[in-house]
DNA sequence: CGCGAGCTTGACGTTGTTCAACTAGAGTGG
DNA sequence: CCACTCTAGTTGAACAACGTCAAGCTCGCG
């Protein structure tokens, strides 16, 4: 962790798109009291519990938001990539972080003080409006996995994840995953060594390619099938 | 469902709490577009994947939100009691409902129409901010319910299940509970065998007293505890 | 009286976890 | 440079949790 400013909001090219929704005043006050961070893979970013007096600006790196479970278990309900505004729900209600965020690979974020947010929040309309957009996407696919969780099988619920992986986080079909296997299981609800034995079964059936970390996809429409099936 | 306009919102006190932060304009302009609706007992609200054009104001009776999977699978994750708004994250992406509303018994909603509320949200920030504070609530209590679904065992999901309608729902030890057994699985994610063999151990343990659908608490002390341990 | 929906029960099978053992690679200190 | 340890990954066998299936039950209702 380290404190280093480069940049001013008024002309930050890391910045959440809606940040651009802002008048140049309200830029200042978001600049005036904001925190720039880094992280190292592996840090902890917030903890589940902890008070939460912050927004995070994530605008570099790759992270991961979980909830920390009775007996150690972790279940990773979202990988958070730039630029994404984490930490809300905990914000507005008991400001106390119901989950936890965690870098996966290193990365900077940018701490906004949660008044000065809160503020804009009730002056500015179209901001606000923007933000709830965001808000409810973001709500809506945490949805879609949580059910995926629930109601599916392991097979399935390990396609998703991969398709996940590939299409909405890396973006390509051939990535070098920042998760390790128990990771992995926490994001699809399953152990590591369940995880581990779908992932073997994938790559004898050539679905997929795995190199150590790197996973390569060669059949989408297989995964996209065997997510669909249950 | 029938049509029956009894109030003006300016003075109706069925309406959600936040809706006192409007000013008498704004509250005149949702007056003049919403629509009064009743649901019989089991009636849906709104489908899952048809077009979200209000949001539903729930003032009267209990509703269900859940999630329709593929092979006819239901999750249940939220039950709805007076006052409150529903519908908001479909409304602000995708505009298609990505989850169902029903009716547990006979109830009252008032429609209100969504391009009049996101204008409302746009031009009043201290609206906008409660609306915020409210949804994420709800978000939080949805992904411990989630949480618990995934995590926990039947007899934990269970009793956590009955606690949720005892204390947050019902709000007394002993009542009549509205959801049919299979519905209780839908809410713990169980088959309504499972839920039944659960309750009925329960019911035998002497934890709970079953008959038919009333359901009385006996000892929230043990149903805490077995929530807990997982 | 008979019908149907929801409820209940038991036997059985599958899914996924647990546990324990083993491997490989990376860092550490003598 | 070689043990040593530590962590992540891997594998297999045993087991428990939970779902599936099939049958019977109850109760309200036409």
């Amino acid at each position: 962790m380290k404190f280093d400013q480069v940049e001013n909001c008024t002309n930050c090219n890391k910045r959440c798109k809606m940040f651009s929704l802002l008048t140049p005043d309200e830029l200042k006050t978001v600049n005036a009291t904001r925190c720039e961070v880094k992280f190292s893979a592996g840090e902890t970013i917030f903890k589940q519990g902890t008070a939460a007096n912050y927004i995070v600006s994530f605008y570099e790196g790759m992270g991961k938001l979980y909830i920390e479970g009775i007996n150690g278990k972790e279940l990773i309900f979202r990988i958070v990539k730039p630029t994404e505004l984490v930490g809300i729900p905990s914000a507005y209600t008991v400001k106390r972080h119901h989950f936890s965020m965690a870098a996966l690979v290193d990365s900077q974020v940018c701490l906004i003080d949660l008044t000065v947010f809160k503020s804009i929040i009730r002056q500015n309309g179209i901001f606000a409006e923007s933000f709830i957009e965001d808000f409810s996407k973001n709500i809506l696919e945490t949805h879609e996995k949580f059910f995926s969780i629930t109601q599916k099988h392991m097979h399935s619920r390990m396609a998703e994840a991969l398709l996940y992986l590939s299409k909405d986080i890396y973006e390509t079909n051939l990535f070098d995953c920042a998760l390790s296997r128990q990771e992995l299981g926490d994001l699809t609800g399953l152990t590591k060594e369940s995880a581990i034995r779908i992932l073997k079964e994938f790559d004898q059936q050539s679905i997929i390619k795995l190199t150590g970390n790197r996973i390569e996809i060669l059949s989408e429409k297989s995964l996209m099938h065997i997510s669909q099936i249950g």
